[in-house]
Parts: structure tokens; sequence; C-alpha cells
DNA sequence: ATACAGCCTGGAGTATACTCCAATGTCAAG
DNA sequence: CTTGACATTGGAGTATACTCCAGGCTGTAT
């Protein structure tokens, strides 16, 4: 399979595929290539794009993909349970949430607070 | 005053004082300054600082706030009712917390599905 | 033979919001 | 008169995750 295929299969775009390749995040080492030099992907190459979606689509960096993907390669796993990298996640998250929910609880004071002119209300605010 | 009792009364570091100023947020002619070069800061100055620091922690991009002193410089704030942009900022605070608390659900489902080793739970997920 | 799609590389650009730095100038105190 | 704190500038660097591009090779169809 070569990039092209991978791109439509994975949903990531070809400039993807090589950044996350050039990350460390998959590997496809030269030797693999073909005569042409063109990339050769396997099922297992795509499984791996397909975790890295998913994995990219509950909050996690490239960065922590990576290690997490290298804590499994190494079988390092059992020691560093991923239970855990999930409940720290988790709290990553419940904590932007309660930071945005501030926000909100403020922009709405401040909505209710002013009619129409609530950048007069802020300055005061600001200022007092 | 000049820019480090503003950086002490604002919380901002000099640097960012500069950038504010680069950025056009805030303005200081030339002809302001003292024979030394030296910027300026008056009163008025430190308070849209201090309103800028304000909107900023409401979860406003300097662009956004930018916008914002601008339409308020040009006395255009009653075709654009601050209320509206308030609100609008406030739906996108809402979305953004929609999308978290989405990815804290499945954060949640994940980790009660798999005792420990949610990786190969989530590959199988990928890969089904 | 030639067009055209697809692949290759290295490197630059995008967006956001700073932060740091070097080289230099200014000012007050001892 | 020198030291030290503070100010100036332009420009580079940081972090994240791509995205785009030029210049050039490869492969297939006509």
């Amino acid at each position: 399979m070569q990039i092209g295929e991978v791109a439509k299969r994975t949903g990531f775009s070809t400039d993807t595929l090589r950044y996350y390749e050039k990350l460390g995040l998959i590997h496809l080492s030269r030797q693999q290539r073909g005569e042409n030099n063109y990339r050769q992907y396997d099922e297992d190459l795509v499984n791996r794009l397909l975790l890295i979606k998913q994995t990219k689509s509950l909050g996690f960096t490239l960065k922590e993909i990576k290690l997490l993907l290298e804590l499994e390669e190494e079988e390092l796993l059992e020691c560093v349970s991923v239970g855990e990298l999930m409940q720290a996640k988790l709290k990553a998250i419940e904590q932007q949430i309660q930071a945005l929910q501030d926000i909100q609880n403020r922009l709405h004071a401040l909505k209710d607070l002013c009619e129409g002119d609530c950048l007069s209300t802020m300055k005061q605010v600001a200022e007092g």
C-alpha cells in the first residue's frame, strides 16, 4: 500500500503521514521501501495510525501519544498502567472544563449585569 | 510612569507590554516619550491594560480584543453590541466545553471497559 | 513519446502569545 | 566616575500540529 491509499484509509493527509514519520510516531525504514523509493505501508501501520487517531481525539498530544507508543513497544505498559495515563488525562480534561465553566459563569454574570454596553461595565470592574 | 512600573501594576511583563504595543493593542506615540526615549504611560493606558487583562481572562484572543477596542475607539459599539460579542464568545466556550465533555465521557467509558490494559481495547476499537 | 497523477526531499510558512537575547543608551547613588 | 538598575531596538526562539511549495523522479495510459 502506498501513501495516498493510507491517507484515504486513515483520513490523514500525505503530508501529515510524512510528518508523523519524522516525529517518530510511525516507523518506515528505507529498507522497507520498494525500488522506486516509495513508502510501503502494511495493515499494522494502518492500524497504528488509526490508534493514533483515536488517541488524538481523546485529547492526547502527539508527544504524549509518542510516549505511549514507545512504552508499548518496550513492553513497559505493565509498569505504567494505561489506566493511570487515562486517569491523568481525565483529570487534565476536567480541569480544562472547570476553567471554561468559570469563564462561562463570568460571561453570563457580565451579560446579566449590563444591557448592551458591557464594555463600560468591564472597565469599571477592571479599574475598581 | 515608565514601563517597569506599569508591568508591576498590570502583571504583564515589560516584554509583553512592548509586544502589545507592536500588535496595536495599546498606542504610545514617539512624541509622547520623554527626552530619554523611554515610554511614558498614564492612568488611562494602565486602565486599558487592565481591561485587556479582564477580557483575555474571559477567553478572548488578542486579535478579538484588538477588534473590540478598535470598535470602541471608533464609537461603533452601538452598531455591534458588546452583548452580542459576549453571546458569541459564550457560545464558543459552550462548544469547547461540550467537546471536552465528550472526550471526558469517552475516557470514562474506556476506563470502565478495560482493567489496566486500555491500549489493547483501544486498538480493537480503532481496528474494528 | 508525452501527458498527467502520484511520489520524493528539504525547507519555509501559519497561527497564537509570548519570551529571551545582544548590543547599546540612560539615570541615580556612592 | 563608575556601578547597577532600568530602558531601547530588532530579531530569534518556543510550543503545537500541521500545511504548502519547488524541483525532480516514477508509473501508467494514450
